[in-house]
DNA sequence: TATATACGATACGCTGGAGTTCCGGATATC
DNA sequence: GATATCCGGAACTCCAGCGTATCGTATATA
């Protein structure tokens, strides 16, 4: 492993991630190859593993140099955080929510092939990491910023429309309840090695939230 | 990493693990030193993760020499998978269940100091074993056998009985259900980073399962 | 066209850990 | 007590992969 460089706070890598560490930075420099490395590690991350990735593999997904890659990032640890820290920025606004007017349709709408296949990727890179979390616990906040935290909030929001609008009880515990899908997945694809589907998602939403909240369960 | 050797099915380890693999073996043989190394290197695996584990280490742990681990596991893979699927022979026998009369006495009588921290062990174990699943399936399914299994079928079976005795709905997903608990103990230990403690898996009852059934909410 | 810089590619040194081998000592059988 | 075998300990070999250094090339400035 060998994580013994400095890792800077996840907030720090938000705006430009990767800087010249080397210090002296001539003139120019090709700054659109940076998205391309970090989604190739991801990649890479993703397929193999962290002990399983190498540096190389990265360069040659992304068609770089080696020396590129440790020209930006001091070592193969921050190129990994970076990367997982920079998926956040791909997430959808939060603001383009469905809204159909019941829960359960709301709920439902989330579950598209697109988003299935989407979270799959992403939970993929999460086994990569949780090799390296203990070493790098803020890797952990990193993960879960950038992959737990997007699905929980879409429910809690749906559940406080669903609070508002007066379809379900103000005291459900929305907060635990959001982390359930999310929990869920994990376990499912971490440990089970069970592809995700829509019959899955659905007996979550009919078997464990909507009963939960008080609907469909005379 | 290097998993090349072939690997023995789960159900293969269970009478007897640890079989002299260079076969031509003497006479004697010290047999109460594969429990004490298998322990040695689950402690080893929960307090570094797999990649930080080296076998030194669990030599060092274990008073023991590597020869004497390379003379009975022949890699490092191996070893673990052995370790994992011999965890299981320590549980407790199902029959020993609570039985409050109530289904929330009987989900809150799981929740023990004593298995609060059983359970964090466990979970950290799982960790570890995460960063290698990818290349050796099976260790999943053992790891799945050993940790999320037991109490996923505890879960189960008080809620069989719940059902039995009239007190929740037939037709609750029960399967579904009993997996919240371990999943989310899992998802908080792994992602979150943060310990198990009994107010949690009190929100986890009175939050989820409870409502979930249909119980402690108008 | 001349200069400077970053790039991709490649070769190299170095290190840590897997797995092997060897040895002295302990233990049990006869 | 002699023999045989396993044990703990340690030194050893081997190798994959990290990180560095070098080289030819592409591109942009002047």
């Amino acid at each position: 492993m060998n994580v013994t460089a400095t890792i800077a706070t996840v907030d720090a890598l938000d705006p430009i991630v990767a800087t010249d560490h080397h210090a002296k930075l001539g003139r120019k420099r090709d700054f659109t190859r940076d998205p391309e490395i970090l989604e190739a590690a991801l990649d890479v991350l993703a397929e193999t593993g962290y002990d399983g990735m190498t540096i190389d593999m990265v360069a040659k997904r992304a068609k770089a140099g080696k020396a590129t890659i440790y020209r930006r990032w001091p070592s193969k640890a921050e190129l990994i955080i970076d990367a997982v820290a920079c998926m956040r920025k791909n997430n959808l606004p939060a603001a383009e929510l469905p809204d159909t007017g019941t829960l359960r349709g709301d709920l439902v709408a989330l579950i598209k092939p697109h988003s299935i296949e989407e979270g799959d990727r992403k939970f993929q890179i999460m086994a990569g990491v949780l090799a390296m979390i203990s070493q790098a616990p803020e890797l952990a906040e990193a993960a879960n910023v950038a992959i737990i935290q997007p699905r929980a909030h879409a429910n809690v929001l749906l559940m406080q429309r669903a609070i508002d609008r007066g379809e379900i009880s103000a005291d459900c515990d929305i907060q635990t309840l959001a982390l359930v899908t999310p929990a869920m997945i994990a376990h499912r694809i971490l440990i089970l090695r069970k592809p995700i589907n829509r019959e899955f998602l659905l007996s979550l939403v009919d078997g464990v939230l909507l009963p939960a909240v008080g609907l469909a369960r005379p």
